[in-house]
DNA sequence: CGGATTTGACCCGCGC
DNA sequence: GCGCGGGTCAAATCCG
């Protein structure tokens, strides 16, 4: 245990994701995958039931794959695999819409990812399969070029302390420069447990920073948290934004909507992402104290660069406030699902330091599919996102 | 006219 | 206890 704690306060973790598909047929089905494993860490993995080994060789062969890639773009795996094929489904309506499909153990789009990272936290031996990543990522730093990997271990802390310090905006060129891990890869930050943390820094490295500590803070249970990034190139450069979409895929809309969280006081207040106070009247008096029945809450965000501060990810949304941000130039505007019965949330904030990065954080889960249809996010998405990350999941 | 947005007031947790 | 900052409410307003 001490051990994962360690590890886990390290600070999320960040695994490569990259979306095209390793050019090695290694990454094919766990076994391949699993093989690449040291020995040791392979006893580790073998530990683990086989839903549970299938989850850990995806996430190693999408960290492999990206740490090799260098496509420009491709975040999550764009269309390639799936995205307009197996992958997702069909519903209805005729609208792609996030039904649950099987996932593609080949497949790093955004969907198939997610499932495989929602089956990971999911999972009792969540922890253990984390180890073993960590366990793989650290022998890959010793026997192998450790530039990309360190540099992004780098990146990683430098970017949580900037983080800490400052906003969240972009912050460091130098930090831009390093990350530069290609312009074109992306990155998936998981943290995991944490919850409240994360802030989403530039590059998308950041992600949470305190995460050991909210954990601790959530008393319940489960916590689950973890942020899923992906950053394609060095938004730091500056670019364009994205924009917050909420929630391509299956997976994701279902598991949430994202709050956006952001600046330091997300980061300070882990305890809501957005809670529900209200004013007033009487609402719910306090949420907060029932305790038991919480409502778990997922919530993630992304950074996403786009001009416009809204995009159009299948949900109606209807705005119910907008508050300046203490330190960030940009207000923050608060959405709520207009869906009967569907109360999940978003909130919306441009960066303040790099004016084309939008952060869209959902919170919630949709009760219902999407509403309108939204054939083309997924190309919006892919082709805007410059970043990604899913900061946490969080139990309200 | 109904639904969405705007916007100031209110609530609430937190740090001092 | 007080002030601050963030999140939410809700009346007023806007818009198709
Ligand atoms: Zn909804």
């Amino acid at each position: 245990m001490n051990h994962k704690e360690m590890k886990f306060k390290r600070k999320g973790n960040v695994y490569p994701f990259l979306s095209s598909p390793p050019s090695s047929s290694s990454y094919k089905d766990p076994d391949s995958v699993l093989k690449l494993l040291p020995v040791a860490i392979l006893a580790l993995a073998l530990s683990l039931p086989n839903h549970d080994r299938e989850v850990l060789a995806y996430l190693i062969a999408r960290s492999l794959i990206s740490t090799t890639a260098t496509h420009p773009y491709s975040c999550f795996n764009t269309n390639q695999h799936h995205s307009k094929n197996n992958c997702k489904t069909t519903n209805a309506n005729g609208k792609k819409k996030c039904v649950q499909k099987v996932p593609l153990f080949e497949c790093g789009c955004f969907d198939c990812y997610t499932s495989f990272w929602y089956r990971w936290d999911s999972s009792p031996n969540r922890e253990l399969i984390h180890q073993v990543i960590e366990a793989f990522e650290d022998h890959l730093l010793q026997n192998e070029s450790p530039s990309k990997h360190a540099r992004r271990r780098k990146r990683g802390n430098k970017a949580i302390e900037a983080s800490v310090e400052s906003d969240i905006s972009v912050n460091k060129p130098e930090a831009e420069a390093e990350t530069s891990v290609g312009e074109d890869e992306c990155e998936v930050v998981m943290m995991p447990e944490n919850t409240e943390g994360g802030v989403v820094k530039e590059n998308g490295v950041v992600c949470g920073e305190k995460m050991g500590k909210m954990t601790r803070n959530l008393k319940m249970g489960m916590v689950t948290g973890q942020a899923l990034g992906a950053n394609h190139k060095g938004l730091a450069r500056k670019g364009r934004h994205l924009e917050p979409s909420t929630c391509s895929s299956s997976l994701q809309m279902q598991m949430a909507n994202p709050g956006i969280q952001f600046d330091e006081s997300w980061i300070n207040s882990p305890k809501t992402g957005i809670h529900q106070g209200g004013s007033s009247s009487s609402k719910s008096g306090k949420v907060g104290d029932n305790e038991n029945k919480e409502i778990t809450r997922h919530r993630y965000a992304f950074q996403t660069r786009s001009q416009i501060d809204i995009l159009d990810d299948g949900y109606r949304w209807r705005k119910y406030g907008q508050k300046t941000v203490k330190n960030s130039k940009f207000p923050r505007s608060y959405y709520k699902c207009t869906h009967n019965g569907c109360s999940v949330k978003k909130q919306v904030q441009r960066n303040s330091k790099d004016e084309e990065i939008v952060v869209t954080t959902y919170e919630g889960m949709h009760t219902h599919p999407t509403e309108t249809c939204t054939d083309n996010f997924e190309e919006i998405i892919l082709r805007q996102m410059q970043t990604y990350r899913l900061l946490s999941n969080t139990h309200v």
